[in-house]
RNA sequence: CGGGGCGUAGCGCAGUCUGGUAGCGCGCCAGCUUUGGGAGCUGGAUGUCGAAGGUUCAAAUCCUUUCGCCCCGACCA
């Protein structure tokens, strides 16, 4: 347990370790000690936080839904109203039995939201009695809570942020429709901006939401093998919709319940950006999520060079402002700039640039991108003009590196053998193989390996469909299904 | 809830067996010299030794009780 400041453990030694050790050295949370599983999310992670926030809400105005915010206390009675949802739900719901110095009257508790359907449900109730009150789009950015038992930062703790659409439609094909255009909506946000290639697909029975018809969801592999779940989009059929009395009028003048759709991601996104792209040296960024994007680093020995650089470093600030972009000065004294490039880079800060007297002197400056580049110089002139072009260029180099490692450790397997021996000692890949589709079988493998069915892909998000065996138990199976193991 | 471990300066730890002035490293503060890949020297600040009780001339150390945290096993975005 190295939590020696300043010290990241290497990946290949002990990966739980890195990644706290990322998360430290980089500033972006730490655990609050003092408020059970809980965290404090440290303004750089914050702002990470807030920009995938701006642009998935982006994403949520453009396809027509609107913010909404519903309380965070609901009435114990409604979270029972779903069977399936009270039985998935109850371990880890805290309950408010005490307020105003009393204990509440038997049955007027109050549950922390762990997720909101059923509070959301009951206004639809309210809100909704014709067709022409559908659909009904609805976002919430929110906070809840999850008595979860092991937390990790970001990946699992007991509060978390997050973001969950809820939507009503009046028949099964529209809200299916709204089930695959958000699923589609994280794919390509995750792809796109995080740099962070998923499989979309199709949870197995045992996995899906607890109340859903179905659930579907974009999976992500992290830098050790194991897959992530980034994001999920629920059909919830009729389900909440009879639980909750939501009933509309159709236009034939029918009554009918409605058909509801959630969906959602949470800060556990930024736990998947640390696990797609960082390394040893620390936290890496997709120029997209980064709070800054390039920082100045001063150098200079006497007084006069002091000021010569950093007058010509806040002229190029200036000028990669006005493209957009976000630039910081480390100007601080009495550090040393070999210390601030450290530091920058276990910050992930995609690109640096270094300004001395000798650049000033050649009209240039050198820079250097987090990952794999050289030190490169460029004109004072044109590095502003240069730098959408870089970035992107970045952005698109970590998004190929990552497809690049998920091809590496993805296999197709036909034997029990082999699948063994891809899981053997903690490993971990992406393993497309058959399965025969049955409940037992998934849970046995689970039991045996602590291999999941992460999805049963989407159409051309896995190999070409062809029949086979199950891995397992040889019994037919219509197509290779995605195993690994997950957090 | 079962098994294991740990609480001493902001962080990481030594000291506990064998009771006797509260220590080390990093960090922090001040000054000088440094500054193109983790600076050096000098000086300085910081502790209810997790808490309560007991034994003793004397407790971080021994005894009792208690609280908290971490790791491993059954749930999960």
């Amino acid at each position: 347990m190295a939590e020696e400041k300043g010290k990241i453990t290497p990946q290949s030694q002990d990966f739980p370790q890195w990644y706290q050790d990322v998360i430290r050295e980089a500033d972006l949370a730490e655990v609050a000690k003092v408020v059970k599983g809980c965290m404090v999310i440290k303004p750089h992670g914050y702002a990470i936080w807030e920009k995938i926030q701006a642009d998935l809400d982006k994403r949520f105005k453009a396809t027509g839904h609107k913010n909404a915010y519903f309380p965070m206390l609901i009435p114990m009675s409604f979270l029972t109203k779903e069977a399936e949802h009270v039985e998935g739900f109850a371990p880890e719901v805290a309950v408010v039995t005490h307020a105003g110095g009393k204990k509440l009257p038997e049955g007027e508790e109050y549950a922390i939201r762990p997720t909101s359907e059923t509070i959301i449900g009951h206004f639809f109730g309210k809100w909704i009695e014709s067709h022409r009150d559908l659909p009904l789009l609805i976002n919430q950015w929110a906070n809840v809570i999850r008595w979860e038992l092991h937390t990790r930062m970001f990946l699992r703790t007991t509060e978390f942020l997050w973001q969950e659409g809820h939507t009503a439609h009046a028949n099964h094909d529209e809200s299916m429709e709204e089930v695959m255009r958000m699923l589609n909506v994280y794919g390509d946000f995750a792809e796109s901006v995080m740099a962070m290639p998923v499989i979309r697909g199709q949870k197995t029975e045992s996995e899906k939401f607890a109340g859903a018809a179905s659930t579907f969801c974009i999976e992500a592999m992290m830098r050790d093998g194991k897959a992530l779940q980034a994001g999920t989009s629920h059909d919830l059929g009729q389900n909440f919709g009879k639980a909750f009395d939501v009933k509309f009028q159709t236009e034939s003048g029918q009554v009918d319940y409605v058909w509801q759709t959630s969906w959602g991601v949470s800060t556990r996104l930024v736990g998947a950006l640390v696990m797609s792209h960082s390394d040893d040296t620390g936290l890496i960024l997709p120029p997209k999520l980064a709070p800054i994007h390039a920082v100045i680093v001063p150098i200079y020995r006497k007084t006069e060079e002091r000021a010569a650089v950093l007058e010509a470093g806040h002229k190029l600030a200036a000028d990669i402002r006005e493209k957009g972009f976000c630039v910081e000065i480390d100007d601080r004294d009495g550090k040393r700039p070999g210390d601030k490039f450290y530091e920058w880079e276990r910050k992930g800060v995609p690109m640096r640039i270094e300004l001395g007297p000798r650049d000033i002197a050649a009209g240039t400056a050198v820079t250097k991108l987090r990952v794999g580049g050289e030190k490169v110089p460029r004109s004072l002139a044109t590095l502003a003009s240069d730098l959408p072009a870089v970035m992107d260029g970045f952005q698109a180099f970590l998004l190929d590196r990552a497809k690049q490692f998920r091809a590496e450790n993805t296999v197709t397997v036909d034997s029990w053998k082999e699948f063994l021996e891809v899981f053997e000692a903690g490993q971990s890949k992406f393993v497309w193989a058959h399965w025969d589709g049955s409940r037992e079988t998934e849970a046995a493998v689970k039991e045996e390996t602590k291999v999941t069915i992460r999805c049963i892909p989407l159409p051309g998000q896995g190999p070409d469909s062809e029949p086979g065996a199950c891995v397992k138990t040889g019994k037919p199976s219509a197509c290779r299904v995605l195993f690994a193991k997950a957090y």
